[in-house]
DNA sequence: ATACTTTTGTAGATCAATCTACAAAATGTA
DNA sequence: TACATTTTGTAGATTGATCTACAAAAGTAT
């Protein structure tokens, strides 16, 4: 095990960490020659190279990445995510870390501290002049995006938009939501209720998820004759578990819910067990599949948006950006349902009064 | 909503972000004058500021903090996080992200690839030049950090040592651990078994929370006469879900399971449901409480190890020593049960062969 | 051997901020 | 008014890497 940076020196007080000039003197040799072993350039012969290595060895020399950063790059990837307390958002991360830590390059986190400033979030990326960007799911308008792909290598996960000066990977929401629907509507269901986000929290409604699955929701109900009933999370008024509350305790009580996301989906399975409901007495579909929905004693039913392949994919596109690609891609991927004990019931149950 | 740094120019090419030679053309005053203004240094006349102040706003200044780094600090600290899809550690993130958020200070993640990559995480933050760290967990022997607590600010948490050059912030296991098997042992079970991490894993066997709950265990049992009986997740020859069944399927079968972490935990109720059994049969208690433990579906008991005050308090001493403190303090947070129903059986029952 | 390439190494400028030292201006005091 | 003190602003050095331009050395072909 090294130490960290630089000679140590036992009990010795914080010797200056070695610098590019200190290895150059110690080799004797030029700066410019160590930059170039370090960064792997053109025009080493090998007998450099390993007098240079070896030099650094001794020193135990670390470039520093604000010198570098000066002039070249970073060699550093950031990641703009909303939530890290959200199951989903860590899928894409351990996705995007998959690739990234076999890449050579290094990555940073820059968690949003509400939901608002992914923009904050991303400026600060910025202002560390990393190599690269990926932006997940940033409540962002399009147009600062597209400012922004033009001044970093940027990939987009999980908005609908279009981008010309940055990738973006994405899934087919309105797909999901239709395999929620037919699977609910399939088991006999006519009282879906759909809770979701409060569109207040959408910077973009236009090309977030949410206002896609809805709409399809919607689409589906009406097609079918039937009513649609929407519940909104409020910030103001009220939070998820008493929205989902007073959904489970309107009458007609709807027979089945189709969650916005897990989050929502798994507060509401909270407040059904509370109320004393089984899956029997109403259905409970969410979005995503977060690690424990799987869970036996959880059982929700949900749709898989694979999020360690989009995030691996982000990352594989991000690096081909660095790399030079300019042209624009967006990838598509396809959900899938998971049908669990929470949606599980062969008949729908009559709505009650 | 600005656009991302500098002029946008619409339709523009990248326009050069500006720099605070820039700024102070612009205000028609120093560079100095300017750094003087934004770092909000002593001598400053109020007219200077504003004048400075307008001056950025107008050119959409943003200082680099490469460029920082270089000569003063860079308003960054550093998390060194494992696992960010192990609930319990994002609920330290969100305890650390709560205090540094309103610190004027950024933070940025550094997560561990693999679970030995702890000292490359923390390199990687300090090649960065935070202006401080915190290690969440860093599987790295006690004199590396120490070194480390010499060259930046740092505070550790969830490693039972007694450091001399940073701070650190922990849970007593010990008590916890007590709290766990006093909680089985009252309820009657006599045959409990404790599932825990490969000692391998472990960088630190003496520091680390986990053989200091595995102590706990043994002591306790034997105490009582009764015969210990602990599975170790052996990375490479099974994972925790073939564990938790070989130790399930055992005869006479455990009537209680200890398990090290709610993660283990959680595979060990997984494991328990596919196998048939239910709470009556075999009573299991995790550590952490992790977000969904109370889930009442899951119900899983567990010690709260309260990790958002844990990450706050950590958060709130680094900035402390950032300031300038030198001395070393530790906390160490009082854990507490929380039981629910994987564990509510009133009476143990009987082993059954 | 000579002329031409290619390879290898170096000097020195450069990046964008901070910080020290100091001069000029303003203010206070006798 | 003269002198001391405080406040305000600036010039220029400094940080640690990269990168360009070029010279020296080593190969190659004639």
């Amino acid at each position: 095990m090294t130490q960290p940076h630089s000679t140590p020196g036992p009990g010795a007080k914080t010797p200056r960490p070695a610098t590019i000039e200190d290895v150059a003197k110690r080799a004797g040799v030029s700066r410019a020659a160590v930059s170039k072993v370090i960064r792997n350039a053109y025009g080493v012969s090998s007998a450099m190279h390993d007098l240079v290595t070896s030099a650094i060895d001794d020193l135990n020399y670390r470039p520093r990445v604000a010198a570098r950063a000066m002039r070249g790059s970073t060699f550093t990837i950031g990641v703009q995510l909303p939530q890290v307390e959200n199951g989903f958002f860590t899928r894409i991360l351990v996705g995007i870390l998959s690739v990234v830590s076999r890449s050579g390059y290094q990555m940073i986190i820059a968690p949003m501290v509400d939901s608002m400033s992914g923009a904050a979030a991303l400026e600060s990326l910025l202002d560390r002049q990393v190599d690269g960007i990926i932006a997940v799911a940033p409540a962002v308008p399009q147009d600062w995006m597209e400012q922004l792909g033009r001044r970093v290598p940027l990939v987009q996960i999980g908005q609908h938009d279009d981008p010309v000066n940055y990738d973006a990977v994405i899934s087919d929401d309105e797909a999901g939501a239709r395999l929620v629907m037919e699977h609910l509507l399939g088991a006999g269901h006519t009282a879906i209720s759909h809770i979701t986000n409060d569109e207040r929290l959408l910077a973009e409604p236009s090309t977030d998820p949410h206002p896609r699955r809805l709409r399809v929701y919607e689409d589906m109900m009406l097609a079918r004759g039937l009513e649609p009933h929407v519940v909104r999370l409020d910030e103001a008024r009220m939070d998820t578990r008493s929205a989902a509350r007073e959904m489970l305790m309107r009458r007609p009580r709807p027979t089945a819910v189709f969650a916005g996301h897990d989050a929502i989906a798994l507060t509401t399975m909270r407040v059904s067990a509370e109320l004393g409901l089984s899956p029997d007495d109403v259905a409970i579909v969410g979005y995503d599949d977060v690690p424990l929905a799987d869970h036996p004693l959880l059982g929700l039913s949900t749709v898989d948006q694979s999020g360690e392949e989009m995030g691996a994919d982000a990352a594989r596109l991000l690096l081909e950006r660095i790399l030079g690609r300019s042209e624009a891609v967006t990838h598509t991927f396809a959900p899938e349902l998971r049908i669990r004990r929470s949606s599980a019931s062969k008949v729908a149950p009559q709505a009650n009064s």
